[in-house]
RNA sequence: GCGGCUAUAGUUUAGUGGUAAAACUCCGGUUUGUGGAGCCGGUAUCGAGAGUUCGAUUCUCUCUAGCCGCCCCA
């Protein structure tokens, strides 16, 4: 580029979120917000800045993590210090904080934004927003079924039908159970089968048993594996998904290939996915989590919860034409325009007292162009009305507000024009 | 970290071994008290560097950036 100037690209992999993406980013927060808190979910926060050890904790392969995929740097106190990656550590700390003074359990949510150091990619930036809601204190499977029928409910109060997705879901206590009745016992076995499950679908059932039978290294353990992960025992079920159905949700499934990573869940795990073929990453996912707490403090809490991202949201709602139209923009509904410059400070006058009896939103048109520019301008800018302010007006103490919608003119005092700005 | 694709005006795209076109947008004018139109005009060292060539935006190489996949996924 130039070597006079900057260039005006965001950084890679964040985005600039001008008004009109603002507008729907708003539209899926408010969303986000209002279902969770129908839940009964509390909204909390915190900072981007964590500890380092924060995501540390628990060993060489988080220590990898941290180092790698993370935005991690050394302050001006010598402490190191991470861009969070996700909110649950957070969370976790912030309750185990308090953990004597609440009443469980609690369900609380938050929107936090969340950096990981990676290459970007469809449906992954390095800067995203997710949607974070859990449930502490509450051991009881019924929590695990709210949990996911507020995913669910999420999706339908976007306007998606449930044909649109899937949510399916695993437990982290069954599977170590199948592996082990299949006659792995090894717990770092157990580990890589559960990372080659989270790849199931991406390859060939023949490439999976392959590659199955190189870990467990036994055809007859491969094969009681494959059958349990591939599905093909109808009635495999459990307590969680009856409960989802017993509330009318269909489209639930048990899937034992799901694996969630393979950090901190302890039972039920979850995911949803988008059955058009379009977004093939999950939108959803998340679990329980029951000594999370542990690290803080010998009193641990037990929690479940999940995160859904604004970037995947956004591709769904694209994808199923779900994004409604002309969504609200927070720009003038109604301008003030002077007839010249010497009727701005008059013009912006008039506005305050506009402000004061309505509550629309009222800007003055400051700019230096021609009265019927300015006109066009606001019309271009989908503004409602505009009212001309000029030496006739101020001398009259009568405006003439147009409704640029209809071409409807009222002239009439401030209490009319306040009348016509209320009535619309 | 690995691989594939792409790079021309603000945007979306044409096009050519002899320094480039269109649409839309924006800005200005056309009209010195009232809107979306029309017309006129303006805006590009063709991503950066090097090489081949009389001559490169076009061909070759390197780099950079973006997109898409893999790995990983909190």
């Amino acid at each position: 580029m130039s070597d006079k100037h900057l260039g005006t690209d965001s950084y890679k992999g964040v985005r600039d979120f001008y008004p009109e993406d603002m507008a729907v980013q708003r539209y899926i927060f408010d969303t986000w917000s209002i279902t969770a808190e129908s839940f009964g979910y509390e909204r909390y926060d915190a900072s981007i800045l964590e500890p380092s050890e924060l995501y540390k904790a628990k060993g060489a392969e988080n220590e990898e993590m941290v180092n790698e995929q993370t935005y991690t740097f050394i302050d001006r106190g010598e402490r190191e210090v991470t861009l969070r990656p996700e909110m649950t550590p957070t969370v976790a700390r912030m309750v185990a904080g308090k953990r004597r003074e609440l009443s469980f359990p609690i369900r609380w949510y938050s929107i936090p934004n969340l950096f990981r150091y990676e290459r970007p990619q469809r449906g992954r930036l390095r800067e995203h927003y997710q949607l974070n809601c859990d449930i502490f204190g509450a051991d009881h499977y019924t929590a695990d079924v709210e949990t996911i029928a507020l995913a669910y409910q999420l999706l339908i109060d976007f306007g998606a039908k449930p044909e649109m997705f899937e949510i399916r879901v695993n437990n982290r206590l069954e599977m170590r159970r199948c592996y082990e009745e299949a006659g792995v016992s090894d717990s770092e076995t157990q580990n890589r089968i559960t990372r080659l499950n989270d790849r199931f679908h991406k390859i060939s059932a023949e490439q999976y048993k392959v590659a199955l039978n190189e870990i467990v290294a036994n055809e007859v353990i491969t094969e009681r594996i494959y059958t349990v992960v591939s599905g093909s025992i109808p009635e495999d079920t459990n307590e969680v998904v009856e409960g989802v159905r017993t509330l009318g949700i269909k489209n639930v499934i048990i899937d034992r290939s799901i694996a969630r990573g393979f950090n901190y869940y302890t039972g039920t795990i979850f995911e949803i996915f988008d059955v058009s073929g379009e977004n093939k990453r999950s939108m959803l996912g998340g679990g329980r989590y029951d000594n999370l707490t542990a690290m803080f403090s010998d009193e641990p809490v037990m929690g479940i919860g999940f995160g859904m991202g604004d970037v995947t949201m956004r591709d769904f709602l694209e994808t199923h034409n779900l994004l409604p139209e002309g969504l609200s923009s927070t720009g003038p509904e109604v301008m003030v325009i002077p007839f010249d410059a010497e009727c701005n400070l008059p013009a912006q006058k008039l506005a305050s007292e506009l402000r004061r009896a309505t509550t629309a939103r009222i800007a003055t048109d400051i700019s230096t162009k021609k009265i019927g520019k300015k006109i066009g301008d606001a019309s271009e800018r989908n503004v409602r009305f505009v009212i001309v302010v000029g030496e006739n007006e101020l001398t009259s103490q009568s405006f003439t507000i147009k409704d640029l919608r209809s071409g409807e003119e009222t002239p009439g005092a401030l209490g009319i024009i306040e009348g016509v700005i209320n009535t619309r």
